[in-house]
DNA sequence: GGAAAAAATGTAAACGATTACAAGAGTATC
DNA sequence: GATACTCTTGTAATCGTTTACATTTTTTCC
């Protein structure tokens, strides 16, 4: 493999004006520098980047932490990512699987001295993992249940963006509201659940809350929603916690020869891509999952850059209602408006 | 930050007893290991990634260059690669976006002594690329249109899914089919027309090929239907070049106020996960994406722990038909049988 | 108890870049 | 022509590890 050092012999000068060619430095004559720039080249020579990490401390490289890489949410919010790091000249250092404790902190380890600061999204974390997360780089934890002490934190307005679509359902009549929940010790999804009691609440149904468990996947979603029919008490609607188990329920739905959403109203959370596609289209809270992505780079980014003058804070992301199909709002089937079905094209990111 | 001088300094002990003991190697007293090891967790210290990768010149890290990461396809890509990549230690670089040539030239450069091999998916590649690709750290090519001469190269079997499709709409009595085509200069996209054509010729309807040109998303798929709708001679049955289109399709089939598969049948590529959860389910060319991850994954990994031994060679991976309702194959519509809507959960990597 | 062998530890040279500092080469000024 | 600049280049230390080799300590065996 090329070094530096090779240029230099071949090109008859130091390694250190090499090294200063190939940093743009100004105090190169002209004419070295078309030399070396020609040896470079020739040679095909390309820095080692973790000679050069070393030497500067800096990687240029940000690492990211998920849960998974599965689905829809994951890929949007680390395109997200991606796209605001390429922007800003860093690379992705990406890793998944992080559900329990030891995972994260293997993970950790390993990326010390190989990214500039790294990206968390850990909704199952607590308060006593704290103490590991910190003191070793800039850190953005993505949706998780603690305050920005030591970190910035990035959530999503989940008990609002649940407690408004609850409320809608029942302006539109329902009085037996079911929820498919969350994983269980999810901040997210307690956070979900919590909108959906305190909507019932202020209506005052509290005491009349279906709820059911979910895993946030498809699969899950497919099997609540079974166990829900063969109550005898079936609810009129159902607010699954995120789209993945809307898309099971879906299923579900329409294999038990229900009609959405005039025998059944379905509505989810996250409003992914697919959300539209869907036939009815589903009715979901929108997140804008990309910019999840993006905003924790940005934090990152700034933490990494000043050091010293960067303070932590917390954001929450906003929600809005989409109400497509799904949940028998007056979105008229054959013809989609412009919330639903074509005109997604128009503010969709294609 | 910690360094291992520091954790040499208060065990008592030289740098190279703790790094012996990070290492596991055999040649350390059992009280010495148990005490640097208390040392190194009290200190918190981990060792410092590039420090390490220069001197022992392996990364544990694959790089993976993708024209993109939106969406599905790709989303499943990554998937497989991580979970592959992570069995076996390895960390991931990701870095998207590579359209033209000197956005490869640049990521390839960038990621010399920050990885230890390259997956690089790059469908538009042509042979003159060749050179800046090879001769760095081992390659393997995703989908690249060139034979097995320096790196090993992965692709679908993209004709023979496109003929097996097309045979199947012939089949089932269409005698108008129209294709709406990948991107200009795709290989993907290249073979695919080559099945769609291959299969309309075999049938002696060279001369009635319907073609459009679309680009891989959902827009130009809707763009693409609406043009298609209006021909003085519409086509019976659509086939897309890949799934995304077909979503694109299928909505504007849906606001033209046509029935699929009544109507219009249509049919994709690729067997996204959303397809089956479409409302008629899309039939499609199944693909193992992830697989398509995992082998790369594998081969690259053979090419990085025997450098020597490493042979590169091409590799297919088969494709599969998955008949749902939109193609108006024989599946009933209320209950989706085995391959098409509830029973895909069986199979579903959920 | 002492020599030889085995086991444990330490010393120091790498790895490939960056950069402070030193030094050499021009060039303007008197 | 010497002095004092500026401009360009080179020398060598440094980053944090690993590891060959040297050295010390312990064990074995007679």
């Amino acid at each position: 493999m090329i070094t530096i050092k090779d240029v230099a012999r071949a090109a008859g000068v130091s390694v250190a004006t090499v090294s200063r060619v190939q940093n743009g430095s100004v105090l190169v004559k002209e004419t070295t520098r078309r030399l070396v720039g020609e040896v470079v080249e020739r040679l095909g020579y390309s820095p080692h980047g973790a000679a050069r990490s070393l030497i500067t401390s800096r990687t240029n490289t940000l690492g990211v932490l998920l849960p998974d890489l599965y689905g829809e949410f994951f890929s949007e919010v680390i395109r997200g990512i991606d796209q605001t790091a390429q922007r800003h000249g860093y690379h992705l250092l990406v890793s998944s699987s992080h559900d329990d404790r030891s995972a994260v902190e293997t993970a950790l380890r390993s990326m010390r001295g190989r990214v500039d600061g790294l990206i968390v999204m850990w909704p199952e974390m607590d308060e006593t993992a704290v103490p590991n997360l910190a003191a070793r780089f800039p850190v953005v934890l993505l949706s998780a249940p603690i305050g920005p002490d030591g970190f910035d934190v990035i959530t999503v307005a989940n008990y609002e963006g649940a407690y408004a679509m609850v409320c809608h359902l029942l302006d539109l009549g329902h009085r037996r509201i079911a929820i498919i929940k969350g994983v269980e010790g999810n901040a997210d999804a307690a956070e979900r659940l919590r909108g959906y009691r305190g909507a019932l609440a202020s209506a005052g149904l509290g005491s009349a809350a279906i709820e059911v468990a979910g895993e946030f996947n498809e699969a899950s979603g497919f099997r609540a929603t079974g166990e829900l029919l063969h109550r005898e008490v079936r609810p009129t609607a159902i607010f699954a916690a995120n789209d993945a188990m809307a898309v099971g329920a879906l299923s579900a739905l329409r294999e038990a020869g229900l009609r959405v959403p005039e025998d059944v109203a379905l509505a989810g959370f996250d409003d992914i891509p697919m959300a539209r596609y869907l036939d009815p289209a589903l009715s979901s809270v929108h997140v804008d999952i990309s910019a999840l992505g993006e905003h924790a780079t940005l934090r990152l980014l700034s933490a990494v850059r000043d050091k010293d003058r960067h303070e932590h804070r917390a954001e929450t992301l906003p929600t809005t209602l989409v109400l497509r199909r799904s949940c028998g709002a007056t979105v008229p089937a054959s013809r989609p408006t412009a919330r639903s079905g074509l005109a997604t094209f128009a503010n969709s990111p294609l």
